[in-house]
DNA sequence: ACAAAAGTGTTAAGTCTACACCCATGA
DNA sequence: TCATGGGTGTAGACTTAACACTTTTGT
């Protein structure tokens, strides 16, 4: 079949914002680019599409390759593409966020890979337009968290409603009553109670919670509301 | 500077789906599609990115040119580009959506352009992968239009109460009580009553309403809640 | 015994839902 | 005068927010 003709052709690239949570607060994967220009400077986990590949595959591929990580949360942001954005070429770039348990390649990370985690605050200077995909993926993840569980999956598979509310309280900047944070947390029919406890943040030991798979994906898509002023959130 | 080799260049395109409400139902622009492949086959806005163009300025272009649209609500949505979804030559969409008034263009739609609207139910067969950009349009506009006022662009600048309960329950096919819906939308502060009627619709004559824009553009991005039931929505 | 974090219940305020009647007008 | 659609108020149910004390246990 015949071609397009006189259309300019360009690359398409996929960037990745590898957010963690370290019970403590919100951090980004990042990674030194190994390649000019800006080699040497850190940058989002990106990669270009390849010929026969879709950008989710391309997405997953990468973060695979660049960090070891695969099987987690990964959404589609937004496509930057202005003409300069990067100056070698003109280039496309399909953003994404991921969500990942901090916990599990916090070793491979720093050993196999020349990748590091960045708090949100404290942030080097990243390449071309990366920082403004940074605030954009902030925004989508306030706003999305806001009515649906994705923050679960900065979690490990076993945690308590202290480190779930730490997270909460992170993301949103905020303070919340931990009465109300339980009581709404526990209403949803998401969380199963174990009966270890974790004993590493206090002498008394705070219960294990894990997900109820089923109930999760059933009410993934419902709005939930755990954060109590949502007047004050911005897109 | 250096190109990056090796890598495969595709093209950029953008598609936007353009909604409109009759007073009755929504619909949405399509257009014969003028060239091959597929071509004459119904398909929505769409034309390629050029060399020095921005996204954005992309699809507010393509708009004008196929539709004499121009300065309405336009949003990013998704970005397809599975290897094979335009079979001539790898192809990625960034898919836009805008809400327009349709009676502004009604007129000039039928007379300069081969455009036609058509409501969400009866729909047309659509070229490539249209149909699920359109089907991700549908949810996203009732996903952000429970919380933010965009629904409101879908109106002429003076329109009445009733109408805009008829718009609310076209999008989320369900129907609102007029004393609770009346006294939430009054109660945001987003609309100024006029002296005039509408008495189109009714012999009584129903007041117009306009749009207090400061209060538009401040509260666009806090939460509001139009709709009854949300936890009926789903993403 | 005490320090530090976990866990739990109630009340008042506010919000939401359900519901029915009168009004204005043109035909 | 009557048919049609526009406009308005209230009471009960429910949800949310604010608030403080007891428990556990390691040191």
């Amino acid at each position: 079949m015949q071609k397009y003709s006189k259309q300019t052709r360009l690359l398409l690239a996929v960037d990745c914002i590898i957010f963690g949570f370290d019970g403590d607060e919100l951090k980004v994967l990042l990674i030194k680019r190994g390649f000019n220009p800006e080699k040497g400077n850190w940058s989002l986990m990106g990669g270009f599409v390849q010929a026969t590949e879709s950008i989710d595959q391309a997405a997953n591929r990468i973060l695979k390759e660049l960090t070891g990580i695969e099987g987690v949360y990964l959404e589609q942001l937004y496509t930057f593409a202005d003409p300069d954005r990067d100056p070698t070429e003109r280039t496309a770039s399909v953003c994404h966020f991921a969500l990942v348990d901090i916990h599990k390649y916090e070793a491979q990370l720093s050993n196999d890979y020349r990748a590091e985690w960045f708090p949100l605050k404290r942030f080097p200077k990243l390449i071309f337009d990366h920082q403004e995909m940074v605030e954009m993926a902030k925004k989508r993840i306030r706003y999305k968290a806001a009515f649906h569980p994705i923050l679960f999956e900065l979690l490990p598979d076993k945690f308590t409603l202290p480190q779930l509310q730490n997270l909460y309280e992170s993301v949103y900047s905020t303070s919340i009553d931990k009465r109300n944070f339980s009581k709404r947390v526990l209403a949803t029919g998401l969380l199963i109670k174990l009966t270890e406890k974790d004993k590493t943040s206090s002498k008394r030991g705070a219960f294990f919670y894990r997900l109820n798979t089923q109930n999760y994906y059933a009410k993934f898509q419902a709005f939930l509301n755990f954060i109590p002023n949502p007047d004050t959130l911005r897109y």
